[in-house]
This record gives C-alpha cells, structure tokens and sequence, in this order.
DNA sequence: CCGCTTTATAGCATCGATGCTATGAGCTGG
DNA sequence: CCAGCTCATAGCATCGATGCTATAAAGCGG
C-alpha cells in the first residue's frame, strides 16, 4: 500500500505537466486494447500464430500488440478487428449538455 | 447517379482486394473524426488557432486533421478530444452472441 | 484599399509504429 | 529426451504521421 501511494503522488505530478494525461491516456488504451484481442483471441481458441494469419501480420506482432508497450496505429486496429470478427469503435463523444 | 454506381463497382473490386477493405476503412474513419472535430470546434465558436492552443499543436496541424486527409494517431486524438471537452472512444465490440 | 483573421497547402526533419526475421524459454505429448 | 507449439523479446529497415515553418487565398470590417 505504501507503493501505491507512493506511485500515485508521482502519477498525480506527472500528470500535471503538459500532455502528460493525453499520453498516460494513450499508453493505458493501449494496455486495455491488447488485453481485448487477447481475450477476444483466447475465446476462440486461437493461437498467436492463428490471429496473425487472419490479420495478416506476424506472431510477433500479435505478441508486441497483446503486451500493449506501443500504441497502436488505426490501420492496425482494423485488421485485428476484423480478424476476430469484432467491430471497430472509435468516436468522440460530446459530454451531454 | 451513373457515376454513382460506377463508383460502387469499382469500390467493390478494390475491397475484394486483401487489406484493402482495412485501409478504406481507416481512411473513412480519418475522414468523419475529421469532421466531427471541426463540428465540435465550431459549435464552440473556435477558430483552429483557438483550438490548436488548447490541443497544442499548430493551426496547420489542426487543418490536416480536419481534412481527413490522414489517419491520426491515437495521441492526437486524446489530445483534441481533451481540448474539445470531449471523450475519445476506443473499443473492439464484440458481435452479440 | 488595407490590415487582420481564418483556413488550407506545401515542404522538410523527426519519430515511433510496423513489418520482418531470428531466437530463446517454457510447456506438452510421444 | 525430443520435436513441436506457443509466446515473448530483440534488432533493424521502412513508412507514414506529426511537428514545425512558411505562404497563399479568401473574407471581413474599417
């Protein structure tokens, strides 16, 4: 606990500072994101191997998106989407008045 | 309306094409956020230069988005929905079962 | 007509995702 | 024990978005 209080005091600092909380946020869906296929990709039973074949990318491209340590591109998201018989849903939503 | 259907076809044969129905897609995306974020900045009473202050980037920067013309970043669209007092939705749906 | 604002476009350097190959660790079944 | 599979990681080249500056066209108010 005293970690995470710690780790939420510099969290909270860097935040603050310019564009930190768009790239935090960023990073996080990123995150949220391989954590889906994979879970997409493990209820079908599928390999790795088997979604890069439907996505027409590499294992190891499966692998570095499921991890989350980057970003993923649009296009990218697509192809994984549509792989997995998924939808793709990307939009800005107004607050409601 | 001749052209109209000339256009279907032809879209048709390019979709047929692998990944081709990925990057139309993507394309489209870049397009409507596009125009989505132009919509919110104007029911605002913004300028591209207001909004890229708040977005901090350039006004030529908010252009090229705003055109559609490429597919942004996941980053960038954080950023321009923070400005905008918008929220960024991504997410991978699941058909129903 | 001029100054200002707004918007769009061009050009260029940078950067990070992507594509690819290779490889290793762990696990499993034979 | 070994082959095969799965997953993760590394390294490198490529590519497209981004950041930036500059500039031009259009519109508007004075």
């Amino acid at each position: 606990m005293g970690e995470r209080s710690d780790w939420g005091a510099l969290r909270e600092r860097r935040m603050a500072e310019p564009g930190a909380a768009e790239a935090y946020a960023a990073t996080r869906l990123a995150y949220e994101l391989g954590r889906t296929v994979r879970a997409l990709r493990e209820e079908r039973g599928w390999s790795q191997t088997r979604l890069a074949e439907a996505a027409e990318m590499t294992q190891s491209a499966v692998a570095r998106f499921e991890a989350g340590g980057t970003v993923p591109t649009l296009p990218v998201l697509e192809r994984l989407a549509n792989a997995l018989g998924a939808e793709l849903v990307v939009q800005l939503r107004a607050p409601a008045a």
